[in-house]
RNA sequence: GGAGAGAUGGCAGAGUGGUCGAAUGCGGCGGUCUUGAAAACCGUUGAUCUUCACGGAUCCGGGGGUUCGAAUCCCUCUCUCUCCGCCA
């Protein structure tokens, strides 16, 4: 959520920059300035009503000690004018408080100034692409009768143990899983990254904290009985590490990575945008994550788009990277640049990483905060980026590297395998 | 799942109805001393909102209540610990 003081000092430049984003923020800005006007002026009113009843609660207690009973009895009517007038303050005072809450997290974040505009994916501007995108046979066929082929993955029997996106790995499928997790997470420890292993259910507030919930926590699998939801992402439970939590500048910066299982709910897909592993419901997934000095971390995000690019190139890949227009990027994000690999058999690039800077955006949802070397408290900048989603980095690689003699391991991942071919 | 105990400032730990935003110790910061450091001694040291400022308000796990007045009493939720049960 934005900081409620920009919005108050640049009304004009929030409406101008949200409209980027395709978001008419004009009614939303000028309600919540003057619900808080409107909350500053109560809470003053409230403050001054409870500052007079402190003090004739202190006068009670001095009349009580030097055995005035009759002045106190006579002080404590008086209080009873002031406690109604304050209470039905305090609740009017509430009120405007959650109608302020509510409107402001309504409010997407700022594009940063290099977002473009635009209505959807065909306006992403594609900023670099690297390696050849390979020309394979007329008996190429799509990784998932690859899938079949070889005996790796068996998505009828996800469809019949749980439903469809669940799918099976099976031998050397469920090796290679294993070999890219690996793969990804030396990859990030080298890099300076800190291992986590996450929960995979969190709670209400951490989804409010990084902004699944409100609004799409219907993406979202939920246990009812106990409250609790599937993470989506990694990023969830890393980021809400830091919820609440006052950071010295020297913390500065947090790396860290997560290897996690990520389950969304993808209501509303279809086609052929699902088939095989494109869209799962369940899928695996190493996610990075850093805290950064809000000065910094527009450096990081470059330093983070370095890191994937470094593993998509380990793996021969060919990839582009896009800068997301403001139709296309997320509610939450400043900034952010995708990762596409091209799936040769499908003849389509498919997003296999998603890197964003959040700004401040997520740390005043929760209140992730540090303080200078003047103990002043400002609010950290996060930062997360997928390195990498496991099935999409699958489908190119067997569709890419099939050969007559079965489908080839990128050299980089043969250590982790244990075998060159999948056969 | 059952029974009991607890949650206080960066940490440890006092406080069971009124000058308690909170003793004390440690840690941190500043100073005296020292060539420098340590030790010792002195001082200082929470957050949020609001105000140009003075000041005011709120916060002792979260929420609600009793009271003129709550860290302190009551209800409720969450979490932690101990014992029992179950179990990878």
């Amino acid at each position: 959520m934005l900081e409620l003081q920009r919005i108050r000092e640049n009304k004009d430049y929030v409406i101008e920059r949200l409209a980027v984003k395709n978001f008419d923020a004009a009614p939303l800005v000028e309600k919540i300035v003057e619900l808080d006007q409107d909350r500053r002026a109560k809470q003053k009113e409230l403050d001054d009503l409870l500052a007079q009843s402190n003090q004739l609660a202190k006068e009670i207690g001095q009349y009580f000690k030097s055995g005035e009973k009759e002045k106190a009895e006579a002080t404590k009517k008086e209080t009873v004018v002031l406690k109604e007038k304050s209470k039905s303050l305090s609740e009017e005072l509430d009120r405007i408080v959650a109608e302020l809450d509510a409107a402001l997290i309504e409010l997407p974040n700022l594009p940063h100034a290099s977002v473009a505009s635009g209505k959807g994916e065909d306006d992403n501007e594609i900023v670099f692409s690297e390696g050849e995108i390979p020309t394979l046979g007329a008996d190429a066929i799509p990784h998932w009768e690859l899938a079949e082929k070889y005996q790796i993955i068996d998505f009828n029997l996800g469809s019949k143990v749980t439903g469809a996106g669940f799918p099976f790995y099976r031998g050397k499928g469920a090796r290679l899983q294993r070999a890219l997790i690996n793969f990804f997470l030396d990859e990030a420890l080298q890099a300076g990254y800190l291992e986590y292993q996450p929960p995979l259910l969190i709670n209400e507030a951490s989804g409010y904290g990084t902004g699944q919930i409100p609004d799409k926590e219907g993406q979202m699998y939920y246990v009812g009985v106990d409250k609790l939801y599937l993470i989506p992402t990694a990023e969830v439970p890393i980021t809400n590490i830091y919820r609440n939590v006052m950071l010295k500048e020297e913390d500065f910066p947090i790396k860290n990575v997560a290897y996690s299982n990520c389950f969304r709910r993808e209501a509303g897909s279809y086609g052929k945008d699902v088939r095989g592993l494109n869209r799962l419901h369940q899928f695996d997934k190493v996610e990075i994550v850093q805290i950064q000095h809000p000065d910094k971390s527009y450096d990081t995000l470059e330093e983070m788009k370095a890191h994937v690019a470094g593993l998509l190139r380990k793996l021969e890949l060919p990839f582009r990277i896009l800068r997301l227009c403001g139709g296309d990027i997320s509610f939450t994000s400043a900034l952010t640049f995708d990762f596409e690999v091209y799936s040769a058999a499908q003849k389509r690039w498919l997003e296999v990483s998603s890197v964003s800077n959040f700004e401040s955006y997520q740390s005043n949802r929760m209140k992730l905060r540090y303080k200078d070397k003047d103990s002043k408290t400002h609010l950290a900048h996060t930062l997360n980026g997928s390195a990498l989603a496991l099935p999409r980095v699958v489908a190119a690689l067997l569709e890419n590297n099939q050969t007559e003699k079965g489908i080839l391991i990128p050299k980089a991942l043969q250590s982790y395998t244990g075998f060159e071919y999948i056969d």
